[in-house]
DNA sequence: CTGAAAGCGCTTACAG
DNA sequence: CTGAAAGCGCTTACAG
């Protein structure tokens, strides 16, 4: 019922194979009968099928997106960074889920050709599936917020580097005691930023104190109480970075309610969600985080290794995020 | 290279169609050979082709998601919502966008067959566009934020409804004058909200009063603005209703400019976004739009089209918004 | 109960 | 320069 190549075959006149070739201009044709083609395709409105394509040549112009947490703040930007250029390359994206009664399927979807490669967003993802994963010879590249061993492309955040800005910007304004309130140490990405503030703290010649640094569940009630520990310290913090923006807004309550200003009596830093740091009062000086490209250049790798442009060994590139400068930073009122 | 059903007819010494009947059930087959069959695709680790599936049979287990914008609010839970359906049956979503360089290549794959539905977000795509599709004769189940009359399935949201729901809280909160701050009227879900105020203000028999209703763009300094416009009322509101979270953002700062305490002295309902109004100080009551519904229920309704389980003319459901309580709204200080 | 064969709609050497 | 034919990896009537 919906047009072949045959029907525009016949309605020129021709054979289904110089249709095909001027089509695809894979083949030198005469003018005479590439007009009578193109006449008969836009008479038929043919388009060609995809799936009959994508047999014959294995390339679906399909590319696999898994990722575990679609809920994650991250997810949306990392689809758009990554639709942004697949799209440019004629390319279109499948979700796929790591886990759950698919996961069998999708897996052999991959494997079998129905997607031409593959971009991982690790988080939440067993290690041992991404393994797997880069061990079967489809094309992948995963995103991660810590480097990783893996013989594939890798695209990582440089969370502990974020940290390191924040802490140099509180600096730059005058700040000695800078306070941590950060996420429970047994995210990856939490011990990362952590790491990046001791580091941060001994590139600037400050002093590491305990009893200004909490850890905390990633929730506003995690910030709150993390705050007003950090707050209860003997000679109290003038800056506060938090890991998260969830803390940070627990944060901001917790300073307000212990009759605290910011930026004025302590200046905030928050971390990740850059619309709620924009909506908060006062507007959170926040780190963001750069998703979109990395998004972006996953599926720009990608592309180079499905289209053969690449087959050297695994890459990685390094990402930092950016620190917006809202109002929530200040110098410390002396 | 791969292996294919030859290799595994091979290894167990039957032809090609016994292996797919015993694969697909779609035959009795003697347990000798059921067994040997299975032997040999464990052994050899065959997984069918999905291409090569999807040309024969014309299923690809693949549903096209178009929508525009990727930013928008709604997009993470629309996608888990058919996301979370889709897999359940098997399927995987292709996120399809509607504009740009690719659109002719994905409507193209639409209408091959590379994608057995399509899901549609309206929400920014051409009311043409749409048409078109929906003449397309392929499978598309739209979702809209109000009715629509193209003979398709669409999941649309009550968001007058939805106001209405905000309106009733504050009325049996003992609220009567109640001001409204709302976007540009230029947006269909705009004036759908504006339309639902004007309607339960009817319903509840209390007065409409311009001077505390205001119309401004989406953002927190048009929330700012809007309010502050409310708040210069002769007589002012005891409860604000703000048609989006960033307008009540922007109003939340206007009432504690004018040193109004939320909810003591104002209440406040939000819109939309479930972590702004989380985070917030006071936290936000605010509508919850049924964006995961609407994607879960669009998937579904596609799922029975594609599946010609359905094949009546097009259906409308609509999803009503929920009423989160939160801390920003109280009884009026009498 | 099992298998040989046609065919889904394309692309691509290979003849002519 | 053009076309007949093989084949991508499956499924599915149809013989036997």
């Amino acid at each position: 019922m919906t047009t072949t190549i045959k029907d525009v075959a016949r309605a020129a006149s021709v054979s289904i194979a110089t249709v095909s070739h001027v089509l695809n201009g894979t083949h030198y044709v005469s003018p005479k009968l590439c007009e009578r083609v193109w006449d008969a395709v836009k008479e038929t409105g043919y388009c060609r099928n995809p799936v009959a394509h994508g047999l014959r040549t294995g390339r679906t112009n399909l590319l696999g997106l898994m990722v575990a947490d679609l809920a994650a703040l991250s997810f949306p930007s990392i689809v758009r960074g990554a639709q942004d250029v697949a799209a440019a390359a004629g390319y279109s994206l499948v979700l796929l889920r790591p886990e759950g009664p698919g996961a069998q399927h999708l897996l052999a979807m991959a494997r079998r050709g129905m997607v031409e490669g593959l971009v991982l967003d690790v988080a939440g993802i067993p290690a041992s599936d991404v393994a797997a994963l880069s061990e079967s010879g489809i094309p992948t590249v995963a995103m991660s917020s810590n480097a990783e061993h893996w013989d594939i492309d890798v695209v990582v955040t440089d969370e502990a580097g974020g940290v390191c800005l924040a802490v140099e910007h509180l600096v730059e304004l005058g700040h000695q005691r800078i306070g941590f309130v950060g996420g429970l140490p047994d995210s990856q990405t939490a011990a990362a930023r952590y790491a990046g503030y001791r580091q941060a703290l001994a590139r600037h010649g400050l002093a590491y104190d305990p009893a200004i640094v909490a850890e905390a569940p990633l929730t506003r009630y995690g910030g709150y109480r993390g705050a007003k520990s950090v707050l209860a310290a003997p000679s109290r913090p003038t800056a506060l970075i938090a890991a998260d923006d969830s803390l940070a807004a627990g944060a901001l309550l917790a300073l307000q309610d212990a009759g605290l200003r910011v930026p004025d009596d302590v200046s905030l830093v928050g971390c990740d969600d850059v619309r709620v740091a924009d909506l908060m009062t006062p507007t959170l000086t926040s780190l963001a985080l750069p998703w979109y490209e990395m998004g972006a250049q996953a599926a720009k790798m990608l592309l180079e290794r499905v289209s053969g442009y690449e087959n050297g060994p695994g890459r990685t590139i390094t990402l930092a995020p950016k620190l917006v400068r809202r109002q929530s930073t200040a110098a410390p009122s002396t």
